[in-house]
DNA sequence: ATGATAACCGAACGCCTGTTCTGTGTCAAG
DNA sequence: CTTGACACAGAACAGGCGTTCGGTTATCAT
């Protein structure tokens, strides 16, 4: 009978160590690390132990290799590179349908459905790693100054400050819908992007779920309709 | 009196070269060429001459070096790294204002003052390295769904197929503006993107100098009003 | 038990690579 | 002409670094 390997589950704690490490270090020095310290960094007293996991990563796909030159080695594809955030496309955002959020375990997002942006671009701080994008569908955000096809980046946020853009889901109209976020004393209030549109007021006790803040839209117009 | 070096213009071909070849190899193989490396393909048959000129680049602040570390070199900011596209950021562009074309020789802008883009995200193949960017300042575009603060991607172009966005200068009203552009029998059509808005009916005798076409438009929401 | 296998360690080998030192030819200033 | 900065070449040194090999331990199926 075929039996499973020792700690199973295809990576091993080392194995996402060393990724980690080999991606952070490429990070900060825009050059990766070598076997040596790839070794120091992830407890591993002998070069020979990280040829051997490095080995096996190269074969399981996650990383490629340049036999016998100094730290010739990459990550591949799925990881983020250099100065890019890739953050996942979760799905799409549109009025009539609630927002979908992604699993908080993403390990395994393919290039195709997720988004790079330069991280000179990002706000603030925002550089953590639980961003997302959705994709606008129909044009049901004009009122936000978002159009159909364009591309929203969010952080997920339960709660919000005021004058944060936020994504929300208004249980009792079924809607959802990307306003600046006011909280008022009999209220809140939801202001479009557009300046030329007026609020929306809802009472205290109409259901208000923030999923997210807006971090950044991006418009392709390669299209033309 | 003083005089200048032996081939003047601060950078020597060689030097080119040499960055030049830096980034391709980086790009290919997605780690820095060792130093030998750069002394084949530039056709320097000397180690030291290499590092010779790695020194004066060093220097002149074009790349940065970890001294006794292999492959320990990365370029500075202002050349294109990885996957990523720099388009320089020309100035701002208002309703009331003329649009600010970059001068065609943009040999040096800085970090500052320009835009990284994913080439993932880039539309086409619009990968051309003419690309400029703007920044929207006022609500004069709101008609074309882009607020103020935004940041619009352009592509150098003096006149457009139906359907492309451009960015136009409309010299008898004297005025700057983003719109679909159609060309029908009478004259042309400006169409808003904002799909509730009325497009702009201009005859053949209005003067419509197109600037350029809109790759992207980019929208950071890290300000709250 | 036992043998197979995965997961290690340590050391040694040898090319890879950055650094340094000596030397050469050119060109312009004094 | 001399001097000196500059742009190179070539060789040698020393440490960096990937590779390989012999050996050890723990786990698991037979």
């Amino acid at each position: 009978m075929m039996m499973m390997v020792r700690k199973s589950k295809g990576l091993g704690e080392r194995h996402q160590r060393i990724l980690d490490f080999i991606a952070s270090y490429q990070r900060e020095h825009k050059h990766p690390p070598s076997i040596r310290e790839i070794g120091e960094h992830c407890d591993i007293s002998s070069t020979s132990v990280v040829n051997y996991y490095l080995d096996q990563l190269e074969k399981s796909g996650h990383i490629e290799r340049d036999r016998k030159i100094s730290r010739g080695m990459r990550l591949t594809g799925n990881t983020p590179l250099g100065d890019m955030l890739r953050v996942p496309l979760a799905g799409v955002i549109q009025a009539g349908e609630p927002i979908p959020i992604p699993s908080t375990d993403f390990n395994t997002f393919t290039a195709e459905d997720s988004i790079e942006v330069a991280m000179s671009l990002m706000p603030s701080r925002e550089k953590g790693k639980d961003l997302f994008a959705l994709k606008v569908q129909g044009e049901s955000m004009i009122d936000a100054m978002i159009n159909d096809g364009d591309i929203v980046i969010l952080k997920p946020a339960q709660e919000a400050r005021n004058g944060d853009m936020v994504a929300v889901w208004l249980s009792d109209r079924n809607e959802t819908t990307l306003k600046y976020y006011f909280k008022e004393k009999d209220g809140y209030r939801l202001q479009p992007a557009n300046p030329t549109m007026k609020p929306i007021m809802l009472k205290k006790t109409e259901a208000l779920e923030i999923k997210g803040k807006v971090v950044m839209v991006i418009r392709k117009v390669d299209r033309y309709n």
